[in-house]
DNA sequence: CGGTAAATTGACCTGGGTCAATAAATGTGG
DNA sequence: CCACATTTATTGACCCAGGTCAATTTACCG
């Protein structure tokens, strides 16, 4: 990246606020305003329905982008919040419309970042209507520490889940008894083992398998971007 | 929008490529070549999982960018085929690149176009998650009308599904004998009417309830869009 | 050291799936 | 235009994965 983006870049993380876990960044119909980076902590958004069963759309990690629909958006379609104390940077979408005139080759990226997480909900969408609960919850485990590794590489089996029963539920579709009893089976059968909010993946190969899941990392190919202006 | 926007536009759609109902497009797992845009038809993108059970991820209409994850992943995340005989135009990466680069105001809204439809996609995210059977065929139905009618303002109540029962259990995660059942419930109670093939909407209100639909299409906002080039 | 949120587990229920048989609709070759 | 073949739609009977309800137990927190 030239010296140039990544000033652009910096541009978006001059300020820095801190959140404590629980706070509520962005609420669901608000009004919205700033764009946000995540720069420490984990957050997810999510929508309410009518019956007041929610469902978590996306766990986010930092790096990434949030609120972002209310580039497009008067009101907000999701609510985000802090699942950890975190800290964010807020940033204004006129800096947006900067980055895309002045970088093209960033623009470029974003797009492409924007197709990963498009794939990523696409296969959320596979497991929530054609998978198992058992699939379901395995599938979030492995993403939930495959996010974290891509973090800190000194995660490998084991990390901190950091989820509530009902929050995998919430994000699974399904309910958090139901949450439960399907851990305790992936236990039983000796794919993962739990103690103190900590998960150890036993055997990451069945537990991909009964996932379904599909590995999305490898296979990406950006050699289009355009040149660096 | 300027000449030059338009200019750069139409390029994308010099060829013109004809597709009879049921032809595949792009196949999953296969290398990613030419992006599309749809001209003329009605086409879906779907996965297969493991067990051979399909999910549909998303109907497309003309106007839409289709294969667009070829720009990112080496091989389709995804198939695509045409549900009516239909008309594409291929164009290639490279071409994406030049618009970003010459146009940053169709870069952008590009941009927004990506949000909307991801958006889109955790509205399904949420029908799976946490609405019923009923509820899910129903948002399917204004779903597809919806996209019909911004197409053709003459539809209003009355449209061709043009979609098996197979399919709308494919996309809403339900099995083709449910399906069945479901709208015969909605219709017996009396939000639609079916006769060959064509869906009449009766109580679109009831049904949009049902359907725990919000309606995304107001409460969109481009002023952040940068100038013209 | 309470006091509240989260995790567990059992008993029982139901929305949606499975299987199977027909009926309708849509094509197709002649 | 007709007879036959193949999808697609319907419906009934029955089953089960996952939900509901309720009671404990355990973990976390000020």
């Amino acid at each position: 990246m030239t010296d140039a983006e990544q000033r652009s870049l910096a541009r978006l993380e001059v300020r820095e606020r801190g959140l404590r876990r629980g706070a509520v960044l962005v609420r669901e119909n608000e009004p919205t305003g700033e764009l946000f980076i995540l720069k420490r902590g984990m957050m997810m958004s999510y929508v309410l329905l009518d019956d007041g069963s929610r469902q978590i759309l996306r766990f986010l990690f930092p790096g990434d982008m949030l609120g972002v629909s209310g580039l497009v958006y008067r009101r907000s379609p999701e609510t985000v919040v802090a699942l950890t104390d975190s800290a964010v940077c807020p940033f204004d979408r006129s800096e947006m419309t900067g980055i895309v005139t002045m970088h093209p080759r960033l623009a470029a990226i974003i797009m492409a970042v924007n197709q990963m997480e498009r794939v990523a909900l696409t296969d959320r969408l596979a497991a929530l209507g054609r998978t198992s609960a058992k699939g379901r919850v395995a599938a979030l485990l492995l993403e939930i520490r495959n996010r974290m590794r891509a973090l800190d590489k000194g995660i490998v089996d084991t990390f901190t889940l950091g989820l509530t029963q009902e929050e995998i539920g919430d994000a699974t579709g399904l309910t958090a008894v139901h949450v439960n009893r399907m851990l305790r089976q992936i236990e039983d059968d000796g794919l993962i083992a739990r103690e103190a909010g900590r998960v150890t993946f036993l055997n990451e190969g069945a537990l991909a398998q009964a996932a379904n899941y599909t590995d999305r990392f490898s296979g990406i190919d950006l050699s289009w971007l355009p040149e660096a202006r």
